[in-house]
DNA sequence: TCAAAATATTTTAAGCTTAAAGTATTTCGG
DNA sequence: CCGAAATACTTTAAGCTTAAAATATTTTGA
């Protein structure tokens, strides 16, 4: 059997089964890029809450909402927000219950509704998104022009190599 | 494109607050790296429940104990992992229901406890283990050795920047 | 047309997660 | 020694999240 053939396995696309299971440098990358994301996501969930009083779920659904003014479904939000549908009926909910969105029923579709921002939802998002900007400005501070390009490039890459992985890839 | 005189905010207060409001190259820098990272992690979930009916937080707690043999406190699984006592309570007891782990009390201190792998824990974990870094293995499959490098690095400098922001900073 | 399939949403049950308050025990300073 | 502070852990209340089942409506295809 092929034994010491390390040379790079190319695009052979071919599962790592290769050889030893020898993969410290992916998982201790996984290890790192998952602690990394934990640790500035908690700094923003933190933050929302001790400043605006809003936890990060509620802040992205809104998020979604002002970028689509003319209001969305929530089957829209569920898909753009990539959580289920259950997630963001109870999101709706409550933001509803807080004053800061509005809903009518779809004009087309009688299974549907329309969600948006109320006056007072707009008028409140835009504020924390501002704050927000300047958080995550100074978390990558450290980072120069070029490292954010890089990484950018990076995680674009990641992602379609994951994206092979998920929902079938061996599906015909 | 956006009207280009939007008269920013400048609502200065932070250090990023330069000249004008625009960060966007580190918003969607944020944006990708949730995004990347939650695909991974969802990933993973699935896969984890589909293939060995585990949660992931348990997963994890089970990989603290197997670098630990000799048992770890409900308090050092709790910063190890990052996560709140409470937290750490609710996982132990269901894995203890489920006869992965053996608890015992500590010798030294009436307070505490110390749990660890069951050697049934074990036996499970080691299987699961050796599939899951397969999996992370997969999923990076299409990032050379040098990229794994440089994204390494890149965190790395994410990760010290982020520490400065992280309690206090301003704090005397 | 009309029944079956698809779609939009809600409900349910289970688990994860946290902050805050509470209990038990240990440690520390005087 | 002894009371106060610190530590280890549990409990509680609230919210997030999902998968699966249920409901209502629309679309589709014979």
């Amino acid at each position: 059997m092929m034994e010491d053939t390390v040379a790079v396995p190319l695009d052979a696309e071919t599962k790592v089964a290769e050889r030893p299971g020898d993969h410290q440098a992916e998982l201790r990358l996984w290890l790192r890029l998952l602690t990394c994301t934990n640790m500035i996501e908690g700094e923003i969930r933190r933050r929302l809450r001790d400043t605006f009083h809003v936890t990060l779920p509620r802040f992205d659904l809104m998020a979604q909402l002002d970028k689509n003014p003319g209001g969305m479904t929530l089957g829209e939000l569920s898909s753009r927000m990539m959580v289920s549908n259950g997630n963001v009926t109870g999101l709706v909910e409550r933001l509803l219950a807080q004053g800061l969105l509005d809903r009518r029923p779809s004009p087309s579709d009688r299974r549907a509704q329309l969600v948006s921002l109320s006056s007072e939802g707009r008028r409140a998002f835009r504020a924390m998104a501002r704050t927000h900007e300047n958080w995550i400005a100074d978390i990558f501070a450290g980072l120069s022009p070029g490292d954010i390009d890089d990484m950018m490039r990076l995680l674009g890459k990641t992602k379609a190599s994951t994206a092979r992985m998920v929902a079938g890839k061996d599906a015909p």
